[in-house]
DNA sequence: GTTAGCACTCGTCGAAAGAGAGTGCTAACA
DNA sequence: TGTTAGCACTCTCTTTCGACGAGTGCTAAC
C-alpha cells in the first residue's frame, strides 16, 4: 500500500524545511526531535525520516548527515505546508515609503522596484519591462531637426513620451509634416503599438493618398515606432551580489555559472515568462536552465489598467524563505499594478 | 652609493613581468635564464634579482619562490621599459566592424564602445558617459500634453535629442508656449547647460517682461534641463566576468569587496576621473582605493568637437597586459573622438 | 664579475589518524 | 503495534605529518 503523509510526517517535514531555510546545513533527527513540539524520541523521527525519504521529499547527502529537502520536499512545502506568511509592518512601511510616488519615466519605476525587492528579500530580483508594444498610442508630433532629418514625438497613453529620428525628404515642409502627424494620431489614438497593423496602415494609406509625394515617406516614418526593439521588453537585475553571501554559492564555479546567466537577457527572461497571470513559483529543476539547477524562482506579472504588460520576481537558492519571498513579490506586483494603473497615466 | 638600473637589470625587470603577466605565477631565476637571451646563468639572475628587490621593483611571496613584480616595479615597466604596442591587425578591423557607424543614441554608442572594449582586453571597461551639462543646446519645442503639464523636447548641438514633462499654468495658451520657447531658443542657443547662468536668464526675464504672468513659469520650465541629474554622469560597466577568470580572484572574498565597488558608481566615477587628458594609468595603490589594491585602471578622456566631456577605460588585476591595454583604450578613446564630433553630430 | 654547488626555507600534496555527527538496525518496552 | 534505548557503522571534516619540489642565498672557485 501506498505510504501517506500523516500529520506527524507533515509536522516533521515542515520542520526540517524551515530549518534547512535557516541553517542551509543538513538537518538530524535530534535537531528535530529537539526543536519541534511533537514529544518524541530522534528515534521516532528517523523513522518517520526513512519514509520522508523513500517518497522523495527529502535526500541525504551523504549516508552520515542529516537530511535536506529535496526539489520535490520544497514543492510540498510550498503548496501544502508553508505557515501563510504577512508582510513584516516594517516592510509594508518601508515599501511605502520608498516607492516612488511622483511621476517618473516608467523606466525608473521599474528599476528602483527591483532594487527594493531585492533588498528586502536579500535575493535577485529579475523585473520585466512592460512590453512596449503594448502600450496604446496618444499623440504624434514632428518636429525639424536636420535637413532631412525630423523628430517623431510618440505620446503614450501611459504617459510614456519617445523620440525618434527619422529621415524624411528634405523638400517637405512643415506643414506637411504637421499634416502628416496629424493624420497618425486620428488614426492610430487609442490602438496598441502592436495593433496597429494593415487595417489601421491601409486607413492612413487612403487619408494620404491626396499627397501622393508623402505616401512613401510617411509609411517609412511610422516605421520606427513599430518595430523598436531596443528597449523592447528589458531586464533589469538587482541584488546579484546577494547571490554572493548564500552559502550554496561559496563554489566559484557556480557563480560563474549564474552569473553567466545573469548576462543573458533571453534566458532570464524565459524564467520569468508572463506568460501566465498570479503568482508563481518555480523550484530548482522545474526550470529547464541547466544552470539553473538548485535556483528557485518566484514571480508575479504586473498590470497596467487591466492588461498584462510585464513581470517581477525573485530568484534565490532553493533553500530560500518562501513565505517572506513570496509575500514580498505579490505585494510589490499589486503595488506595481497600482502605480502604473493610477491617476496621472 | 645608490644602486642603479643597468641595462641587463632592466632586461630581466621586462623578463620578469612579461612572464609574469602571462602565467601569474612568480617567476624563478632558471624561468629568466631559460627565456632571456643574456647567456648568464641562474645564479647571476639570482643577484640582479636581489639588487632589484632592493629597489623595490619585485618582491617574493614567500622565502622559497620566485618573484612577482611590486606596483613600483609595473610603474617602472610602463614608463620605461614597457615595448610600444600597436593593435593587432584583427582587433583594428573588429573595432572597424564593430563600431556603431549609424547615428544612434548617444547612450547607445557609448555602451556600445565600453563592451567592446572589455572583450578584446578581456577585462572590465569603466564608461563615463558625457557630462550632461557641457552640451550646448540647439533648440527648444514645448508640445501640449495634459491639462497643466507640457512636454519640452530639447535638441542639443550634438544631436542628443531629451524630453522633459513640466508643469504649466492651466490656463497657457499653445501660443504662449511656442513664444516662450522662441525666446529660449534665441537666447541659450550654443550655450552649453552648464553655462545657462544668470545673464543668459536674465536676458530671458527681459525678453519676457512684455507678458509677466509667464514670467514665474517661464523660469520653472527650464530648471529640468538645468539640473536634471538623473542621467548625469552615468557609469556604465562592461565585462566584469572577465575578472572571475582572472586567477588574483578566485578568493571568493576578494571577488565580493570589488562587486561592491562596482556597485558604488561614485566610486569608479574617481577611479576614471576625467581631470586630465591622454591617457592615464594607475597602478595597483595608486588609486587611493583600499579595495582595488591588486587593480590598476588605465583610461582616457574623450572629447566632443574639441571639449572633453568624458572618459573611458579598463580596469584590471595589476598584472594585465599593459602595453596591448594602453594600445585599445587609446585607439578607442580616439575613435568615440572621431564619431562625437562627426558630420552629423 | 660570473658560476657551480649546496644547505635551507617554505608551500603544496597526499596519506593517515582522530573526532564528530548522524544513521540504521535490533531488541526491549508499553 | 508504535516507540524507544543502545550500539555498531559510515562518512565527512580537520589536523597532522612527512615527502617533494621549486627557488633562494651564500660561499668558494673560476
Amino acid at each position: 500500500m501506498p505510504m501517506q503523509m500523516d500529520e506527524r510526517k507533515k509536522k516533521i517535514l515542515r520542520a526540517i524545511i524551515q530549518d534547512y531555510i535557516m541553517t542551509a546545513e543538513p538537518v538530524g533527527s535530534r535537531t528535530i526531535a529537539r526543536k519541534s513540539d511533537l514529544g518524541v524520541s530522534p528515534a521516532t523521527i528517523r523513522n518517520e525520516m526513512s519514509d520522508l525519504e523513500e517518497l522523495g521529499l527529502i535526500e541525504q547527502p551523504h549516508t552520515s548527515a542529516g537530511r535536506i529537502p529535496s526539489d520535490a520536499g520544497y514543492r510540498y512545502y510550498v503548496d501544502a505546508l508553508m505557515p501563510p506568511s504577512t508582510l513584516s509592518r516594517e516592510n509594508k512601511a518601508r515599501i511605502e515609503r520608498e516607492t516612488p510616488k511622483k511621476i517618473l519615466e516608467i523606466e525608473n519605476i521599474i528599476a528602483q522596484t527591483g532594487k527594493l525587492l531585492s533588498q528586502l528579500t536579500n535575493l535577485t530580483s529579475i523585473v520585466l519591462s512592460p512590453k512596449r508594444g503594448r502600450s496604446h498610442l496618444s499623440q504624434i508630433y514632428f518636429l525639424p531637426y536636420q535637413p532631412g532629418k525630423a523628430i517623431m514625438v510618440v505620446v503614450k497613453e501611459n504617459g510614456v513620451v519617445e523620440n525618434h529620428i527619422i529621415d524624411v525628404d528634405e523638400d517637405i515642409t512643415i506643414e506637411d509634416l504637421r499634416h502628416v502627424a496629424d493624420i497618425f494620431t486620428c488614426k492610430m489614438k487609442g490602438y496598441a503599438l502592436d495593433e496597429v497593423k494593415k487595417s489601421v496602415l491601409h486607413g492612413i494609406y487612403d487619408e494620404l493618398t491626396r499627397q501622393k509625394n508623402l505616401i512613401n515617406t510617411a509609411l517609412e516614418m511610422i516605421e520606427p515606432i513599430l518595430n523598436d526593439d531596443q528597449d523592447h521588453d528589458k531586464v533589469y537585475l538587482g541584488g546579484t551580489l546577494n547571490m554572493l553571501n548564500q552559502p550554496e554559492f561559496k563554489d566559484l564555479s557556480k557563480i560563474k555559472n549564474l552569473f553567466k546567466i545573469f548576462e543573458r537577457d533571453e534566458c532570464l527572461k524565459k524564467v520569468i515568462e508572463p506568460n501566465q497571470d498570479g503568482l508563481r513559483v518555480t523550484i530548482g529543476g522545474e526550470n529547464n536552465l541547466e544552470e539553473l539547477q538548485g535556483c528557485s524562482v518566484i514571480y508575479a506579472t504586473y498590470r497596467e489598467n487591466g492588461e498584462t504588460i510585464g513581470s517581477i520576481g525573485v530568484l534565490g537558492p532553493t533553500r530560500m524563505d518562501y513565505a517572506k519571498a513570496m509575500a514580498l513579490v505579490d505585494f510589490m506586483t499589486k503595488k506595481l499594478t497600482t502605480i502604473l494603473s493610477g491617476p496621472h497615466r
